[in-house]
Parts: C-alpha cells; structure tokens; sequence
DNA sequence: TATGATAATGATAACTATTATCAGTTAGTT
DNA sequence: AACTAACTGATAATAGTTATCATTATCATA
C-alpha cells in the first residue's frame, strides 16, 4: 500500500535528498548559474558537498525536466529552473563582452505563433520530432557600450 | 606606394596562411565540423599541422567574420562558413538522440520580419546592440525515431 | 637581396569543465 | 533489524581548449 504510494510518488525510484534540495532552491534565488557556481553556493549552506554530486544532479535535474541547461558563448554549461507556466517563457540576450545574460519574454505571443509553424512544416518536412527550441540574441549590453 | 596597398588589403596585418586556406576550403566542404574533426581533415592535406593551430585559427576566422562558431547541446564548439548571402541565412534543428545537424532555411521571410521588430525593441528596452541571434530547435530526427 | 620586425607555427605543458570509479553511507522495504 | 538500491564525497581520468615558447616564415624597407 505504502509502495505504491511511493512508486507512484516518484516514477522510477529517485530520492528527494538534500544536495537536490539545496540545488532547486539556489535557483529559485539565482539563474544562469554554472556547475561551480552553484557548487560555491551549495557549500554555504552545506560545506560536505562534493562537485561530483553537484554535477550529478544538475544532469538529474535537467533530465527529469526541472532544471534547463544552456550552453552560451562560454564552454561551460548553465542552468535555470525550468518555466513551467507558460507566461513565464523567455529568452536570452547574451552579452559577447561581459557574458552577462538578460532574459526577456517580450513577443511570446507572436513568437509563439511563428515557431509552432515552424515546428509543424519542419517535423513534417525533415521528420524531425521537436521538443523545444532556443532563441538567443548575441551582442553588447548597456553597460558594456558606456564603457 | 606598396606598403600602403597592402595594409589596406588585411586590415591589422594579418597574413593569409596556408593553415588558414585549408581551414576555408574545408568548411566549403563540410560544415559544423568541431576542432578535432576539422584537424583531421587539414592533417590529410598537411600532415604537419598541429592542433593549437588549428584552434588558434579557428579563433581567428571567427573573429574576423569568416567562420561562425555554435554550441549546440554538446560540449565542443562547432563551426561553419559564415553566410553572406541573405539567401543562405538558416537555423538548426539539432537531435538529442545522435547529434546530428540539420541546416534549415524555412521561414526566413517571416522570420525576418520578427526578428527585426524583437531587436529593435529590446534595444530600445535593454539598451542591447545586438549583433546576431541564433535558433535552435531540439528533437529527434527521422533516424533515430525509426530505430 | 639582405635585414630587421613581427606574425604565425608546432610541440607541449597547463588549465578548465566534466565524467567515471569506487568504497562508504543513507533511506526506503521487508 | 536486515536487505537492497540509491546516493554521496573523494579522487582519478578524460575532453576540450588555451598558454607558453622557441623556431620559422613573411613582408617592408634599407
């Protein structure tokens, strides 16, 4: 009876640990952060943590569909938590000289109407099952251009 | 006399090496090569070629123009020919399952249109210059949904 | 055409981001 | 309480890229 429950819970067996906690609460505070940076502020809160297991779990939770992994200019890969609700769905403007990230979320509406379209001639035309889309803006910030 | 032709010629005196003509005729071959895959194909031609070279002029092209450089879901950067025709401009749909990347050029006419009126307005909210913009789609392509 | 200046090269070491291994720990199940 | 499998932290290993440095090639001028 419990088992069940429990299965049902959660799907294939995974355990809601602390390292999975602490990770999914740093981004509530913080996006766009990268493996060690949100290794930096793990260890705040618990200085045991190995990279090994932060890494393991930002892999954990991009695949079970919470977290998103960017990868910008840079090697290294980025993440934020996944938008769920569709008004908060955005994109990115990547700064080429400071690497800061803007999101933004004007012309969703529109957008969206352009790239299910795009969607539906390319599955048909390549064959090509889509399961999300990226849609970055290259270029340089405010702040950068006053420099 | 001559001095002045050539620095009018190549801009801050850069030389036109045959490191770096082999990188371009390559790419006009096969495109989104990564550094490695783009090494083996020049040490066929020039055996002695090392790999910072190419790594350093991969850098080199993409800062002056010729080569784009993408980071698709993978680690390693991959590259291809800059597209200076407007006819030629297109987007990728990456799989998930192989790699593999598919060029496609659908859509550009409204896309464009799109497109401009979404740099102009986060440039005027952002104070963002932007530069370039890149859309990705991800998926599963027609191969590895049939397997 | 010799020369001096500097751009470019190749070998290799170093570095950064990430992944694999493995022994020990923890949590859920019986 | 005992068993099992998930998870962890430490650490080694790997992959991609960048830095260093001595040598070579190229061009502009003497």
């Amino acid at each position: 009876m419990n088992r069940h429950r429990y299965r049902k819970k959660n799907g294939d067996n995974f355990r809601w640990t602390n390292p999975r906690r602490d990770l999914v609460n740093i981004f509530t505070k913080e996006e766009h952060l990268s493996a060690d940076e949100a290794y930096m502020k793990v260890k705040q809160k618990n200085p045991e943590i190995g990279v090994a297991t932060v890494y393991r779990n930002l892999d954990f939770l991009t695949e079970r569909g919470i977290l998103n992994r960017f990868r910008f200019g840079d090697v290294k890969a980025r993440y934020e938590l996944r938008d769920l609700e569709k008004e908060n769905h955005h994109h990115h403007l990547i700064c080429e000289s400071c690497g800061k990230i803007i999101n933004y979320s004007e012309f969703v509406q529109r957008e969206k109407k352009l790239i299910n379209a795009m969607e539906k001639e390319l599955s048909e035309k390549h064959g090509f099952q889509i399961n999300s889309h990226q849609l970055h803006f290259y270029g340089i910030c405010k702040d950068c251009r006053d420099k």
